[in-house]
DNA sequence: AACTCTGTTGAA
DNA sequence: TTCAACAGAGT
């Protein structure tokens, strides 16, 4: 079962993994060996978010399960000295460390509905989650060399490098995994890609004058009155015919003809009614599909629901959202909160660890009484500001209480926390049977067969060092942000990877970007870590040994270098900061070797 | 402009 | 009660 335990649990409702949309002029080179990018499919959520210091959970999440055996570093983790026993740790580095503890013990995460988890019709079929919890002496390991004295020698860890010997057989074609339905056009649309059938929602071809301005806020200010007022009320605008609006299925919500009231009180929300707009507003925001032809503020968000193809697929196979899917990543992400068949235990509440702990079977509810109890916002606090009508003020009271996240064991030191960490959390494990593991795998053994990377290991004497030119690298851009980058000096010495040679001219530190494999021989799987900032994420789990993984990548020193991931791997990585690699400054990983040039604007 | 998030709504 | 569909607002 491919483990999928590499999701970041801090991500801003973002769960796109390979973001295809991200240009960067590093990778160039390797577009010719990436053919089978998908152009959707599920991206792993790790690495579009800024990191966040609860990342380590994803370690203690995923390694549970292999906590029996010894396992062998690659050279990147020279310099760490196996010799810390004990499971917890605090993410050095990390601003928030103080407020974290990762205590790494077995979660209550139930595994089935035996808590009497409410099943959706949504979550029907859903792939069983069964995490096998056990101590992994892997969680310990802070970070493939970073911190010196965190591998537990008594886990059996030793250092010698991963020899790829082979590439992945048996990938399997993404578009078998992500069947995406052609769109069908409509031939007398002007967008023949979209959906010219009306949203069940606003089934009219034209637009009268809006209702009275009382009616538009009488639906939109109370949502109970509102629905009590719409139902016992007739639209003047009122449609009798139901409509398909997705011709791939057969019915859908929003039949009613009321709906009409929602869209007029919402769009008139500013402007009093969507009519009041002047005509060059309205001309711009004016959909152009006849069967709707109403007036939108964001038209081009509008035209989401107009869309035959519905892009946003949950990654839940079975689920009928896999196929259907969602115009909108949102909604998309929201649902797929809703496959998750665990417990969660609320850690702030009395009771917590007793019999009459407060639990709860559905990630929503739970939010809900978050929010509701603990006095949580809902937002993040760099996210955009709430209404006025807000919930409750964070207590400061409540901040002191702990509570530890039934699903991964990361104890938070606030409620606020462990809401903000909750989403991700049950994201990553209900997207644990997501099949892209197979989408990437196609991707690394084509990656593989590169006749360059080849050539130049060989030429080189090396693993993993390739020359060749590249584009210039833009030095400004590197200087600001690398001050951020590991500035953490007891890292200065676990950066170190692969004794140096080449040049030999310094000893390296502060590189943005480490990584490397831990390997266990027993089992012949390893996994790849990659540290960046000084926090380690667990990039790929249950990897065959003989499994290749090389990645060209750009210094600014105008090389390239070949590592043994992947550049999927190397995309998340580079997504870790929500930033590209020029923004935050050069890649350099951890065991390539060092160069005669450039190395000092890497250092710290 | 693109993206993210919130709030509303109705169907199930 | 739950959750998908949607529009609008915030970032």
């Amino acid at each position: 079962m491919v483990s999928y335990a590499e999701y970041p649990p801090a991500m801003p409702h973002d769960f796109e993994l390979y973001s295809n949309q991200e240009h960067h002029p590093h990778f160039d080179l390797l577009a010719t060996s990436q053919p089978y990018l998908p152009t959707s499919t599920y991206l792993d959520p790790t690495f579009s978010a800024p990191f966040d210091p609860l990342s380590l959970q994803a370690f203690s999440q995923v390694s549970r399960s292999q906590s029996d055996l010894r396992y062998h570093f690659d050279g990147i983790a020279q310099g760490v000295k196996p010799n810390c026993q004990h499971q917890h740790y605090s993410p050095e580095g990390s601003p928030n460390s103080a407020s974290h503890s990762f205590d790494v013990q077995p979660p209550n995460l139930s595994t089935s509905s035996e808590s009497g988890a409410s099943v959706s019709s949504s979550a029907m079929g859903s792939p069983s989650l069964n995490p096998q919890y056990h101590h992994d002496p892997w969680n310990s390991m802070t970070g493939l060399g970073l911190a010196p004295g965190i591998v537990q020698s008594s886990s059996g860890f030793d250092y010698d490098s991963i020899v790829a010997t082979d590439k992945l057989p048996g990938c399997v074609d993404p578009t078998l995994i992500q069947p995406f339905p052609t769109p069908i056009p409509f031939a007398q649309s002007p967008y023949p890609e979209i959906r010219t059938t009306p949203s069940p929602r606003f089934p009219f071809v034209e637009q009268p004058p809006s209702p009275a301005p009382s009616n538009a806020s009488a639906y939109s200010q109370n949502r109970a009155g509102s629905r009590q007022f719409k139902r016992g009320s007739q639209s003047p605008y009122l449609h009798t015919q139901a409509f398909a609006p997705y011709p791939n299925f057969p019915t859908s919500r929003r039949q009613s003809d009321v709906s009409i009231h929602s869209h007029h009180s919402q769009a008139s929300r500013k402007s009093g009614n969507s009519y009041d707009l002047d005509d060059e507003s309205r001309e711009k925001g004016l959909c152009p599909i006849p069967e709707c032809g109403r007036v939108f503020k964001d038209l081009k968000a509008h035209m989401l629901t107009h869309q035959n193809e519905r892009p946003e697929k949950c990654p839940i196979a079975t689920c009928e959202y896999h196929l259907k899917g969602f115009a909108r990543k949102y909604d998309k992400n929201r649902h797929t909160l809703t496959h998750y068949k665990g417990t969660m235990v609320c850690g702030f509440c009395p009771g917590s660890g007793s019999a009459a702990e407060k639990s709860f079977n559905r990630a929503d509810v739970f939010k809900r009484h978050l929010t509701s109890v603990h006095g949580v916002e809902q937002a993040p606090p760099n996210s955009r500001k709430k209404s006025p009508t807000g919930k409750k003020a964070y207590s400061a009271a409540q901040s002191n209480l702990a509570g530890t996240c039934s699903t991964c064991s990361v104890t938070f030191a606030n409620a606020q926390e462990f809401y903000e960490h909750l989403d991700d959390c049950v994201l990553r494990v209900v997207q644990q049977a997501d099949p892209s593991e197979a989408i990437n795998q196609k991707l690394l053994s084509s990656v593989a067969d590169d006749k360059d990377v080849a050539e130049t290991m060989d030429r080189n004497g090396l693993p993993n060092a390739i020359d060749y030119v590249v584009p210039n690298y833009d030095e400004e851009d590197e200087d600001e942000d690398d001050l951020d980058i590991d500035n953490d000096d007891q890292n200065d010495d676990t950066y170190g990877g692969l004794p140096i040679s080449g040049s030999g001219r310094k000893k390296r530190k502060n590189y943005p970007v480490s990584w490397g494999c831990a390997t266990d021989k027993m089992k012949m799987k390893k996994r790849v870590l990659c540290v960046y900032d000084g926090q380690r994420r667990l990039l790929k789990d249950d990897m065959m040994l003989d499994q290749e993984f090389e990645v060209r990548m750009t210094l600014p020193d105008g090389k390239n270098y070949v590592t043994d991931l992947d550049v999927q791997t190397l995309k998340r990585a580079e997504a870790i900061h929500g930033a590209t690699a020029e923004e935050r400054g050069p890649w350099v990983p951890d065991n390539i070797l060092d160069t005669a040039e450039g190395d000092d604007q890497f250092l710290a």
